[in-house]
DNA sequence: GTCTATAGATAGATAGAC
DNA sequence: GTCTATCTATCTATAGAC
């Protein structure tokens, strides 16, 4: 059944998003999915490749969830909407597992390198929206700036984590848009 | 022996540089260290205990290493050394495992924000040595573009990653230079 | 106090039952 | 094709030897 393997998927996600990589494990995911470990290992016969599924579906996902975040582009609203998602903890530990799988496994590299080059492209789409040049280095300073944000957020935990990050982010975009006219 | 405590730390900084937060067991810890698994939970009784060693060592490391390197501070001086640091991978597994460790056990918390608050603390004094007025705002904002430019970078790894973090990072000095008067 | 053998738990993969 | 019992490897922790 095509559904079960969806079904783990999605379960697999689940772990990521919660335990983050250290505690995606087969019999964990086999659990959050209602079924034996040894089974899931039909589905997917080694952890590399159920993980490859599981950031293929993250991936997907992850740029839909952006291509839904703005419409009405105000730098206001955009800073929100970006520190809104910086400070999401299970996004940001999807995103470190992709990360780290993509150091340690060769084969899940060029997953992540689409991820980034995703992100980038829309990030692009974003600064034009708000009148801002979509230079590569405007592109890359802002997904940067909202990666280290995530990462910093979800070790450090203090309560005013969002409105931090959104001022910065709005700082940021300032900078940009008044600065962007000349590097 | 208190050096026998100080070698396996060295070790266990050393899995973790390598092989990162996923790979740091107390029996490659042991092994690195020269003795055996069920010897060195004489030492450090728990996997907490040996993470909350190596990460205090760690976090100290990292800040001493900051504080040396900036002496003659150009802003393009200031922006090589900080892409360096940025592309040097085993710091950013380190780094990255800190942050997770911190996000799962609730004990290292306050070592990461002691990191966090040191980091930022000396990107103030940076920033100030370039003229730069150091806002929480700056440094923060510098703080997590590093970080994020670290962890893009050791995920795609391109091999012109050092030279694009440090044209960024020059970017954004130059903009929080030009623009840093008025926000 | 220093060190090790060993137990107990968990992970990953395979051969084979249905 | 679908599923599971089972084996092997690895990890953490403890009881106890020296």
């Amino acid at each position: 059944m095509n559904d079960r393997r969806q079904i783990i998927i999605e379960a697999g996600l689940g772990v990521l998003r919660e335990h983050g990589y250290p505690g995606f494990t087969q019999p964990r995911v086999a659990t959050a999915a209602g079924l034996r470990q040894s089974h899931l290992t039909y589905y997917f016969p080694t952890r590399v490749d159920l993980l490859a599924a599981v950031a293929r579906a993250a991936i997907d996902g992850q740029l839909d969830a952006i291509d839904k975040m703005f419409d009405g582009a105000s730098q206001e609203v955009v800073a929100a909407s970006i520190a809104s998602v910086a400070v999401r903890h299970a996004t940001t530990r999807v995103m470190m597992a992709l990360a780290q799988a993509a150091d340690q496994e060769a084969s899940l590299r060029d997953l992540f390198r689409e991820l980034a080059d995703g992100i980038s492209e829309r990030v692009g789409r974003l600064l034009e929206d708000l009148g801002i040049e979509p230079t590569q280095q405007a592109r890359f300073m802002l997904h940067a700036l909202s990666a280290g944000l995530a990462v910093i957020d979800l070790a450090v935990g203090r309560p005013d984590g969002e409105r931090r990050a959104q001022a910065v982010i709005e700082t940021a975009l300032d900078l940009l848009a008044k600065g962007g006219k000349r590097t």
